[in-house]
DNA sequence: TTAAAACTAAACATATATGGTTAGTTGATA
DNA sequence: TATCAACTAACCATATATGTTTAGTTTTAA
């Protein structure tokens, strides 16, 4: 899969998980010190994440980031074109 | 955790499964299009890779990306201090 | 012990991630 | 309609990831 592929994939599913919890761009972006704006960009799939953000993003989304990275890999692979 | 000892654990791992496999930092680097430079900085949790460049070493270092991304992230939440 | 392969280290350049600002758009609600 | 919150978009600045070269160190094997 190319990059572009991916990460929008990946932003898809932050999209997802976020709006179940029910959270801002802004209020996921306070609990990890990170600006709103960056998380509307991973979100867009204009960027691509590190897997260090990738992991703080899934202590914020979910209590266990094993489920949270299983279901992204999962999610990525699963609609790709 | 803190960024250096996370990168710092995935380089560890990323070392492991390379090892195993018999490989080269340069013939990892060149089923990937990265230069054994970038496989060395790794693996000596110099850098953060995205998540796209995780998931294509999964690609490269076993079958199942999914297991890889299981594994790795398991690992790295073992050996935290 | 010598030679070659594998790796580390450091320097420099470029691409991209990340921080921050401003303006504009969209959607919900009073 | 008007207002507000949430979001997108574009811009610029800085930090860091990535590409590349050169030199030096460690490991492996002849």
């Amino acid at each position: 899969m190319d990059k572009v592929s991916f990460n929008k994939r990946l932003g898809e599913f932050v999209k997802i998980k976020r709006t179940e919890l029910k959270l801002s761009q802004s209020q996921l972006g306070d609990l990890l010190g990170l600006d709103f704006q960056y998380i509307s960009r991973i979100e867009r799939g204009l960027i691509s994440p590190t897997l260090y953000w990738i992991t703080r993003l899934a202590e914020a989304l979910e209590s266990n980031p094993l489920d949270f990275n299983l279901e992204l890999i999962i999610y990525i692979y699963k609609h790709e074109q």
